[in-house]
Parts: structure tokens; sequence; C-alpha cells
DNA sequence: CCCTTATATGTAGCGTGCTACGCAATATGC
DNA sequence: GCATATTGCGTAGCACGCTACATATAAGGG
């Protein structure tokens, strides 16, 4: 019998790991690693209107995810969320000051990490590899229709 | 600005479509990936006795995901979970013979699913990936002390 | 213009990760 | 042998994925 594709399997482990460590570094911030993902994503369109459809799209996330992760930012004063008046559906979301005062030091956590995961890697073999997570991405969409 | 690393979040990509695709194509049988992957390890170790923790050890999860996971096999009557008498503390588990209709199609379904993954990749590039995943792996577990 | 369809958001409820905390049984140290 | 530490399992409750279903608004077709 063939050995078994492990790829799988090591991607769980390593997405389960990273996910804590980045929930635990976070932990002085009240952050998770979704809502500091959420966060640098809004930050990014600063001078982009952005409605809670975005981030599903973004994302690639179910639309009730959004929702609440969302909820919880809002609940932290760190976004708001408002009508959009030239289209009752959409709701938008906005960063407040607060999020000013955190983002410089959550921005940092996130790099330390993401540094110290490919760390001795050289930059071709880190392209390579980005190259070929994409590529394996592309292939699951693929049967997604 | 450097660009930022993109391999944490295309890896978040890929494992949250994985999941979706796996637990999808898994849904005729009344199972997820997770249960999927816990069915597998206890046939794995069909000779040898198999407590909870050994669950915990094998995917390196908190114990209390374990008891869930296997609580739901339990209900579905794949598994049974009886005390150890020489050790009250350990519950051991057991497949029961429910599982054997399901377990060859089960297994085709996720050999299906890894081969799509790799699919335009040759042995040498997918034993490329995989050593660079678990070096990346490696790496997260030092900074988990 | 109305009717239908598409879009954006919402609630409810589940699976699987986690932490915090507690209990009972075993192992260990003096 | 007894006190203490460790181990295995348990409940409770949260975050964030998901699906199924519902609602309101907007867009389009005749």
């Amino acid at each position: 019998m063939d050995k078994p594709n492990e790829v799988g399997f090591v991607l769980k482990q390593i997405n389960d790991k990273m996910q804590q460590l980045v929930n635990h570094q976070l932990l002085p911030f009240g952050l998770t690693m979704t809502q500091a993902k959420f966060l640098g994503f809004l930050r990014s369109r600063q001078s982009v209107v952005t409605s809670q459809k975005d981030f599903e799209t973004h994302f690639d996330i179910a639309h009730t995810t959004a929702i609440g992760v969302l909820r919880r930012l809002e609940q932290k004063g760190l976004i708001e969320i408002v009508s959009d008046p030239d289209d009752k559906r959409r709701r938008l979301v906005n960063l407040l000051p607060a999020e000013d005062e955190i983002h410089s030091q959550v921005v940092e956590t996130k790099r330390r990490i993401d540094k110290q995961m490919t760390k001795n890697m050289s930059e071709d073999q880190v392209r390579e590899l980005e190259s070929r997570l994409l590529q394996l991405h592309q292939n699951l969409l693929e049967l997604d229709e």
C-alpha cells in the first residue's frame, strides 16, 4: 500500500498550532488571530468604504462567520458598524480611534511569528513554498466547482 | 515596507477549504473530517489498547476536544468507550463492527482528495513540500517551549 | 410599474478547537 | 505508609468555522 499523503495532516497541525500561538501572543491586547486579521484588512482599506460583505469575499468565509467576528470587535470598541444610507441592505464597517493605540504592536506580533515560521528557509525556498501552497489551494478550489 | 509573509494566510485558507470539502464528501457517511481521522487512527492500532489520552497525544489536541469527538462517534454506534479495570482513570476506546461497513469508502474518499490536492506536482515536489511543512511545524513547536 | 430574482444581512444551532477549573486514581518521595 | 504531585478524565463556556432558514432591499424583465 502506498504511503498516505501526509500533507493534509501536517497542514492541519501547523494551522492549529499557529492559531494557538498567535492567540496566546495577542492575549495582552484582548484579540484573537482572526480578529487581528480583520483589523488588518480594514486598515488596508482605510480610503475605501468597506462592508461586511467585503470581509466574506476577502477571507472566503461564510457571512455568518464575519458577522460574529465583527460583532465582537464592535463590542470591544475597536470598530463601528453603521447602515449604508445609499443601500439599506449594506452594513459598513469603520475603524475607531481605539484601534490606533494597539495597531503597531499587533502588527509587530504577527510579523514576529511569521518570521519564526520560516526562519531557517532562504527567500527562494519561502517563495517556492508559497507558490506550491497557492497551487494546492487552487486544486482544492477546483473541486469546489 | 517588506511584503508581509503570505504563508500563514494561505495555510489557513487551504486548511479551511480542505476541511469544508472533506466534510462535504463525507456527508453520505454521516462523518466529519476529524471523526474520520479519529477512526483511521483507531483502526491503525487495532492490536493495541487505545485510551482517550492516545488521541490527544497523536493529534496534539486538548483532551476536551478529544472527549467531544469520541462522544459523537459513540453516539453514532461506531465506537465504544469503556473503563480500564487496571487503571480506573483511563477510558479505553474500541471500534465497533458498524465502522467496518463504511471504512473502505471513507478511506477512498480521503485518498481521492489527497490526490487532488497535489495533483500537478511531481513526487519530488510533494516530498519537498512535505519536508518544508514539517520544518515549519517544528519552528512553531519551538515557540511553544 | 409590478413580479421575480439576486443580494446583504440576520438568527439558530452544530462541530471542533481552546482555557479554566475540579475530581478521582495512581505514582512518588520522605 | 502517608502526604504530595501527577495523571486522566470530566463540565462549562468561549471563538470561529459551517449549514439551513428567514428578511429586507435592490435590480431587472416583461
